[in-house]
DNA sequence: AAAAAGATCTTACAGTGTAAGGTGTCAAGT
DNA sequence: ACTTGACACCTTACACTGTAAGATCTTTTT
């Protein structure tokens, strides 16, 4: 890459005016267009998808858009500060569908979780971003604000409303955290990561786990999601139970 | 810092034995003892607990402990491996209180999850890196396997316990990766965050959320701390439902 | 005392975020 | 048309990161 260019063309001793910039002898990245924003945010995005937020540097992020990593900080203030971005763009793309009347509120709230966790899972880097961010941009007040909306809409109390919103975000956040740290591979268990654990089961170590992993977890079409399910439908009914007491 | 010290007395050349390394010129670091995995292991916790794990570096962390940085590497691998050696840490901090008997299963739980949240949030840092730790350690492995005994022992039949201990995982993590992501200092609501969000709030874009923090959140005494009280409630009531029918 | 094993240190490298200031381009003001 | 100044992007530099390779010092075993 080290380009080395002589100091390039001083301010006047060019003999012709030289083409501008348009095409130079550069095309190889996505240049092209000015740096933006949005640009940036969408950079930054494919590669934490790709290659995880540890692997988004500044300049490697600089790099895909054609540029070098500085020009980045014309237009972001950090690499702190493009997180906070990025995050709340995760939360813009789970921002909601419309709350289509004549559907109840358990069929919304079961299936604005399992939004929130195919989002989630679809950014992996996410959760584990959420914990340190306390900048909460539009698209997550946004987010928020008409989730809340949702509650209200049918009818909880406002106490009510925020129980629920607190429980939902805390049980959708924590599966997906497990599902991340959980040796498998969509759905299917890794034998690879699995040697320590096995290795410790057969010496009876812990025979509660070993139990558990032989009549349950090993068990063939086992998945882990059919976790989420139960505990969804459990909340669910706990507030159900309580919202109907006070309505 | 830089030392520079001549090439260091050779071989054997020196006059008299030199007193061993006892007391060397250089008492200002913990050194005294050798390296040992327990003592990387302490050191590391206590500078992840004062500053972060981003502020943890190899090289910091070494000259806390009177040494250089690759002295490290012949007792841990990797950064990697050490931070899977502190989460390790957390659980074995977390291991069971004997689970005293005649006390029936909802108060250990609810015990239990007080227990997780209190020492979750006594190292923030923990949570985060929860997300990526493919490798539970002795502690971990002991620390499920014991719990999974306590409901076992209760009498939960085998998939409720699995039922359950997915649930206060997840209700457990993921609120306390909200509440590390709020705004509050310990129980306090920090004004200097606020402005952002009150910003908008005032220009009636966030109706929903001006209504909740006006009527709750912003009204004297709150504390986000009761909507741990709540879900968790709410999730011991869930799961006793589905174990009183099954026996 | 000699030899082997183990722990620590030195040096080096490729990578990081970002501060300071330089350079090229373009639009507005004259 | 020429100057001016704002702006976008680039260059260089610095202090810091994790860790590979190999030298050297220390301890243990013979």
């Amino acid at each position: 890459m080290k380009k080395k260019k002589a100091p390039q063309n001083q301010t006047g001793n060019s003999p012709i005016r030289m083409v501008k910039k348009k095409e130079t002898s550069k095309p190889d990245s996505a240049k092209a267009t000015r740096l933006s924003r949005e640009r940036i945010i969408e950079a930054a995005l494919n590669q934490a998808d790709r290659d995880g937020i540890q692997a988004l540097s500044m300049r490697k992020l600089a790099g895909s858009l054609g540029v070098e990593a500085m020009s980045l900080y014309h237009h972001v203030s950090s690499r702190e500060e493009l997180l906070d971005w990025l995050v709340d763009r995760v939360f813009e793309e789970l921002s909601l569908p419309e709350t289509k009347k004549k559907q109840n509120w358990k069929q919304w709230m079961t299936q604005l979780s399992i939004r929130m966790r195919d989002v989630l899972l679809r950014h992996p880097w996410a959760v584990g971003l959420l914990d340190s961010r306390r900048n909460p941009g539009p698209g997550t007040l946004y987010y928020q604000d008409s989730r809340l909306g949702g509650f209200l809409g049918a009818g909880f109390p406002l106490d009510l409303a925020a129980h629920a919103i607190a429980i939902q975000d805390s049980f959708v956040y924590g599966f997906v955290i497990q599902e991340l740290a959980l040796p498998f591979e969509n759905g299917e268990l890794d034998p690879n990561d699995l040697e320590g654990f096995t290795n410790s089961i057969e010496q009876g170590t812990y025979p509660n786990l070993q139990e558990m992993a032989e009549k349950i977890v090993f068990k063939k079409g086992y998945s882990f999601r059919r976790e989420f399910d139960f505990g969804l439908n459990l909340i669910i009914e706990g507030l159900a139970a309580r919202f109907d007491t006070t309505h």
